[in-house]
RNA sequence: CGGGGUGUAGCGCAGCCUGGUUAGCGCACCUGGUUUGGGACCAGGGGGUCGAAGGUUCGAAUCCUUUCACCCCGACCA
């Protein structure tokens, strides 16, 4: 290709909303064009990167039995009301009308979609396992759309499905792509971690994310410093601590606290460590079908509540805050919310000696408790009493509480399976692989016979990556302050070779001639050929990012041409006659 | 959805507060010339519904109202 022909229309200035380096260069490179919020044009160069990603992704999954379809961009709202995500997939989905009246979607992922077409042609076990997968546009209408490609809302997703006869062959299947997925990510030069991750809205019962480590990622994930324990922040364990503070001792009793509110003014205000407070975090829960209710959530003091654990705490599809007047209205006394009521044990002699006991608090609301509270004594919580705390509290008099996972993992905690420290770090999703059982074969009626001769629902797993957000990830990792740094793999063009001055013949001819070469050779090769300075072509060298340039100028006069690597912008001499031979070598 | 900001040539911006001829600058673009190892220089040139609608006024990019779009922080996010 001539770069004189090409529609690369690199830019000096950023545009002013591009914050990221990806979205920058994307941008100042030529790549892309945005052409309204979450919506990119991919030009020229951008295109060409597109499609090797989607190459390399198309490769490995043919070589491991997958099979590409293509499905419909735009699929029938009745197959959405069928799942029930019609309306729990929420705002995000593009619904719409055609002329007759009849309603559709903009495919945000095609689970769906799929199993119909599976329930459709695969009707026995003979046919199974079957692993079916498109490279598709797909469109969320995003709240908030935002670093350029990252979180565009129409993108490229490369989404898979596996059909199973059983559980186990589902497993099977769902380690095959994991193994898969690290080929891929690692073909494209990605430092990336496999994290336990949140099923999240799609359900089922496990899943992993593949992270791009990058400062800009918008996951957390907590890593282990001595082990591979990785895992989204929204699903992460820990060890139970090793150290426990020194417990207050006092007996059961309600304790004047004026104005006492927040853990840190009980900290100061009993001089006691926050693990022994207990936390009351009040959430309104959303479910399906509208229903709403307030769920109080207790932790200890020291600790934070992690959102998406406690919605799933409660299979609620979403957890909003609740206002004062809502919580009062519930019988609940804001600043003072606590587990648990006290009173005299009537039972025996009522003196001021009398013992207190304690029983679960009466409001409407639900509760739910974090295992660390599990049999927790010594405690102090909200007497839900005004300017009241109940100190002295051993939960495991009480019956019948709900204990589930609901804290957020802190740096410095201990790693559940070596013990080791967990610290933070950040990262970019590009997949997300997931063991989803019958969640939705079962609903959609998507059903095969089985040796048996019994009708069963497909056992399913599902894979995405994201092909198009790849390119930004890509970025993220390999650029510096000039520009992009593209793997030879996945690189617009492997090398180009750069005519330092157009109007010197010699100069033309020799780097044609090595341009014609290379061609031959297979090399993805083009020619920069523009009537242009040399600073200025090989600015734009920096900024695109070809794997190398083969520069013919001055030094052509001794017979020599010089090869930059883009990725050290090291550079060696080379013959004229030798340097297509010697760059080719480079690539392998 | 809450809070904040910005819309003037392809890109980046000035002008607006304090209304007044043909709306300006840099980059990019076109023509000619000079240059050719790190985003050149000279001369000439093209390109604008000043986001949109309505209003105030003799007169609006500028003031008022409404609206749309885009961006940032947050909420949300298979």
């Amino acid at each position: 290709m001539r770069f004189s022909k090409l529609l690369i229309p690199t830019l000096k200035e950023a545009p002013k909303d591009a914050v990221l380096p990806s979205h920058i260069f994307l941008v100042r490179g030529g790549f892309i064009h945005q052409v309204a919020s979450g919506i990119y044009d991919f030009l020229p160069l951008g295109k060409r990167v597109l499609d090797k990603i989607r190459t390399i992704v198309k490769e490995e999954l043919d070589s491991v039995g997958c099979q590409e379809v293509q499905l419909g961009f735009v699929t029938p709202a009745e197959l959405w009301k069928k799942s029930g995500r019609y309306e729990k997939y929420g705002a995000e989905l593009l619904r719409f009308s055609d002329r007759k009246g009849n309603e559709f979607v903009l495919g945000p992922t095609h689970e769906e979609m799929m199993v119909e077409l599976a329930g459709r042609f695969v009707s026995s076990y003979k046919q199974l396992p079957i692993n079916l997968y498109q490279i598709n546009l797909k469109f969320r209408d995003e709240a908030r759309p935002r670093f350029g490609l990252m979180r565009g809302r129409e993108f490229i997703m490369k989404d898979g499905y596996s059909f199973h006869t059983d559980r186990d062959d589902m497993v099977r299947e769902f380690e095959l792509m994991e193994k898969t997925y690290r080929r891929i990510f690692t073909r494209m030069g990605l430092d990336f971690r496999v994290v336990e991750a949140d099923s999240g809205a799609i359900g089922g019962e496990g899943s992993k994310e593949f992270m791009v480590l990058a400062e800009s990622g918008e996951d957390t994930i907590v890593i282990c410093q001595k082990c591979d324990y990785s895992a989204n922040i929204e699903a992460a364990k820990r060890a139970e601590p090793e150290n426990v503070p020194e417990a207050p001792e006092a007996r059961l009793m309600k304790f004047y606290t004026p104005e006492v509110t927040t853990i840190e003014e009980l900290e100061s205000f009993f001089h006691v460590d926050p693990f022994y407070l207990v936390k009351s975090v009040a959430k309104r829960a959303l479910y399906d079908g509208g229903r709403s209710e307030i769920v109080l959530f207790f932790l200890r003091g020291n600790e934070e509540l992690q959102e998406t654990k406690a919605a799933n705490s409660i299979g609620a599809n979403e957890l909003l805050d609740v206002s004062e007047e809502e919580l009062e209205a519930a019988g609940i006394v804001p600043g003072f919310m606590g587990p648990v009521e006290i009173k005299r044990d009537i039972s025996t002699q009522e003196s001021d000696d009398t013992p207190y006991v304690i029983q679960k608090a009466g409001m409407n609301a639900k509760m739910v408790f974090d295992e660390s509270l599990k049999n927790a004594s010594n405690m102090i919580c909200g007497a839900n009493v005004k300017d009241y705390h109940i100190v002295g509290v051993d939960l495991s008099v009480l019956k019948d509480l709900d204990f589930e996972d609901l804290v957020q993992v802190k740096k410095e905690d201990r790693c559940i399976k070596c013990g080791g420290k967990l610290d933070y770090t950040k990262g970019i999703e590009v997949g997300h692989i997931f063991q989803l059982g019958t969640r939705y074969s079962q609903p959609l009626g998507a059903r095969f016979l089985d040796k048996d001769g019994k009708s069963k629902p497909f056992v399913m797993g599902t894979y995405g990556i994201g092909v198009s957000r790849l390119l930004a990830a890509v970025i993220e990792q390999h650029h510096d302050e000039r520009g992009c740094i593209w793997p030879s793999g996945i690189a617009p063009f492997e090398v180009v070779v750069v005519i330092g001055n157009i109007k010197d013949e010699n100069q033309v001819s020799a780097g044609e001639k090595i341009y014609e070469i290379l061609k031959k050779r297979g090399v993805d090769v083009v020619i920069d050929d523009r009537p242009e300075r040399f600073g200025f072509k090989m600015k734009d060298f920096e900024l695109i990012g070809f794997t190398y340039a083969v520069v013919v100028g001055k030094k052509l006069s001794d017979g020599k041409v010089e090869i930059v690597k883009r990725a050290d912008l090291g550079r060696i001499e080379a013959d004229v006659d030798e340097a297509a031979q010697k760059v080719a070598d480079m690539l392998l």
